[in-house]
RNA sequence: UGGGGCGUCGUCAAGCGGUAAGACCCGGGUCUUUGGAAUCCGUAUUCGUAGGUUCGAAUCCUACCGCCCCAGCCA
């Protein structure tokens, strides 16, 4: 039996890491890349990648460059590189001195681009974009070589060099690599290398107006930095007979960078395309980039995802080549996982029942000390709960006409107030209209904390605040952005994605800071708004509901 | 109908000729001041289909079927 788990640290081999480890010797070090375009914000889709090219350089003791694909100045913004530096940082990951731009190599790339001219494999193209689509051919028909293609190598030189002085219009002409244009693979067919645009760029200015293209821009780069794999995705596979050309061309030293290429991700009820997700901000469809629906990063730091849950997931998913749909629970699950031990417990009441409880006296209240984390009440210590005659409970722990398998509160039912008393319901009181307005109960003053001395059991614990000391805070709930698992387009939009309503919390709630998280008692995980909490009165974002085996329970009840 | 990839449990995913890891979900038990958490047990006689090679196949061969990607002067 072939041991791949060499390093019981390690997660079990995928391919990626078996080709690494196949290449421990060949290379000086494993040098891998990041490297994001600068024209948006990056998603959870990146963070595969991320930690992906990360945590290989980590594992064999490597590096890993941030390097901005910035080859393309009509699409790009210094925003995006901030927010991307930001985003990296966040998720855990350190570029050392390996931070990079394309537009750094601008020259040198050019430099190259004359010494593949000079060697015969590339020439000056004059054919216009339609003319060029025309003698491309089709996937089942070989293209045509360009009229321009057999140019003089001088000539070809000369008007690269006026290309990149400004003497031609955009899309005028392009430099062309010189491969085949009876390919079955389109990317080989001649494809552009460089094209002309008098566009700003957000880092070289107005330096130039000829900007190469990416696959020639990549394979160089990844050259250029020494870079040992160079880790993509599945629609570049068709494009590594051009990366391998393109090295091959320039004699490159070995070794040579390799491009391998894994399955992104896709994740149900989630877009993870960054046009799409450009669209959504656009059309004002969510709040931003970082509204607490979308899947990008700030979207999901903001709503109060971890940095280690994200990258927990990204571990749990693992890397293969197939096409692959995750599991909302996966990402949830990572959230859960990392917060259970980590949060405060504290009680919120989402759905207000209010609750008298007749015997208790009128007037007075009471302090009840309870820990923040019951499983260890030492490690988060414990906070000061009032008590008094009037209580909210949740709305759904009350049944009149409880079902078999219902366990909470029902009428002449005897439960626990967690940390607090017992309390038996007496009444229901109604309103005209027959809808529950409160109920009547009474309290077992012998049971203060929640133990009986009687050793009086009882099957159901529920949550519950003072009405009296109540905090109400506004509560943001979030439900998936998208209807379909498998979201095509913005017509599927969820509009129940996003839900406000009043939560009435614990007064210690009111210090929470903002981006601080909590766990609400059977609720779920809350974190408070950055944007929208104010000191004292935060603003709750629920991160993620708790897993709920009973509501399946009270459905099956109800049929 | 050209080329490049991919098909193993509901969902991910190991496996690379020696008789189907693991995880999420799911089902059940224990425990419990939440029906949470923790913990234990169970869950693919079968690897897209059909043939073939072999003592032995998810792994090799052949054919077929299905899905994804490619005709940007985007990345």
């Amino acid at each position: 039996m072939k041991e791949h788990n060499h390093n019981s640290e390690l997660p079990v081999g995928n391919f990626i890491r078996t080709r690494i480890e196949e290449d421990l010797g060949r290379y000086p070090k494993i040098l891998t890349r990041f490297p994001p375009e600068p024209n948006g914000y990056l998603h959870i889709g990146h963070a595969k990648s991320i930690c992906l090219n990360f945590g290989m350089a980590r594992d064999y003791q490597g590096q890993c460059n941030l390097r901005f694909d910035d080859t393309n100045p009509v699409k790009e913004d210094v925003e995006y590189v901030e927010s991307i530096k930001d985003n990296v940082r966040w998720l855990g990951f350190d570029w050392n001195d390996g931070l990079f731009f394309a537009s750094d190599y601008f020259e040198k790339l050019y430099e190259f681009a004359v010494e593949l001219i000079k060697k015969g494999h590339a020439y000056v193209d004059d054919l216009s974009a339609e003319e060029m689509r025309e003698y491309r051919g089709t996937l089942t028909q070989p293209g045509q070589n360009s009229p321009w293609r057999e140019r003089p190598v001088e000539e070809s030189l000369l008007l690269f060099q006026q290309m990149r002085e400004g003497v031609f219009a955009d899309g005028a002409k392009v430099l062309r690599a010189k491969i085949d244009m009876q390919s079955p693979n389109l990317n080989m067919r001649d494809p552009v290398l460089y094209r002309i645009r008098k566009a700003y760029h957000h880092r070289t200015g107005n330096a130039w107006c000829i900007y190469p293209m990416y696959d020639y821009a990549h394979a160089v780069s990844d050259a250029l930095e020494g870079i040992s794999h160079s880790l993509c995705t599945l629609e570049f596979e068709d494009h590594r007979p051009l990366y391998d050309w393109a090295l091959e061309a320039l004699d490159m030293p070995k070794p040579r960078p390799q491009q391998i290429e894994f399955a992104r991700l896709n994740l149900e009820y989630t877009m993870t395309s960054k046009r799409k997700l450009l669209q959504l901000v656009q059309e004002k469809l969510v709040d931003g980039w970082d509204d607490p629906r979308m899947p990008t990063l700030v979207g999901l730091r903001r709503r109060g995802y971890t940095a280690s849950s994200i990258r927990s997931f990204c571990e749990r998913i693992g890397v293969a080549k197939r096409d692959s749909w995750i599991e909302m629970d996966w990402l949830e699950q990572s959230l859960r996982d990392d917060l259970n031990p980590t949060v405060k417990r504290v009680m919120a009441v989402l759905e207000p029942l209010k609750v008298v409880i007749e015997n208790y006296p009128e007037g007075t209240s009471e302090e009840l000390d309870i820990p923040y984390f019951p499983d260890e009440p030492a490690r988060m210590g414990s906070r000061k709960v009032p008590f008094g005659r009037e209580l909210y409970i949740e709305r759904s722990d009350f049944m009149e006409e409880p079902f078999k398998k219902f366990f909470r509160l029902a009428p002449g039912r005897e439960v626990r107030l967690r940390f607090a008393y017992y309390i038996t319901c007496q009444r229901v009181v109604k309103d005209e209209q027959g809808n529950i307005k409160e109920l009547v109960c009474s309290y077992d003053p012998a049971t203060k904390g929640g133990d009986s001395p009687d050793g009086r059991k009882v099957k159901g614990t529920i949550h519950w605040v003072s009405a009296a000391y109540a905090l109400p805070v506004r509560t943001r709930l979030y439900d998936r952005l998208f209807v379909n698992p498998r979201p095509e387009g913005l017509d599927e939009l969820n509009p129940e994605s996003l839900k406000e309503i009043t939560v009435y919390a614990e007064p210690s709630l009111a210090t929470l800071a903002p981006g601080q998280r909590c766990q609400f008692e059977r609720q779920g995980y809350f974190c408070a708004d950055q944007e929208l909490s104010q000191p004292g009165r935060p603003v709750f974002n629920r991160i993620v509901a708790l897993r709920d085996s009973w509501a399946k329970l009270l459905k099956e009840g109800k049929a």
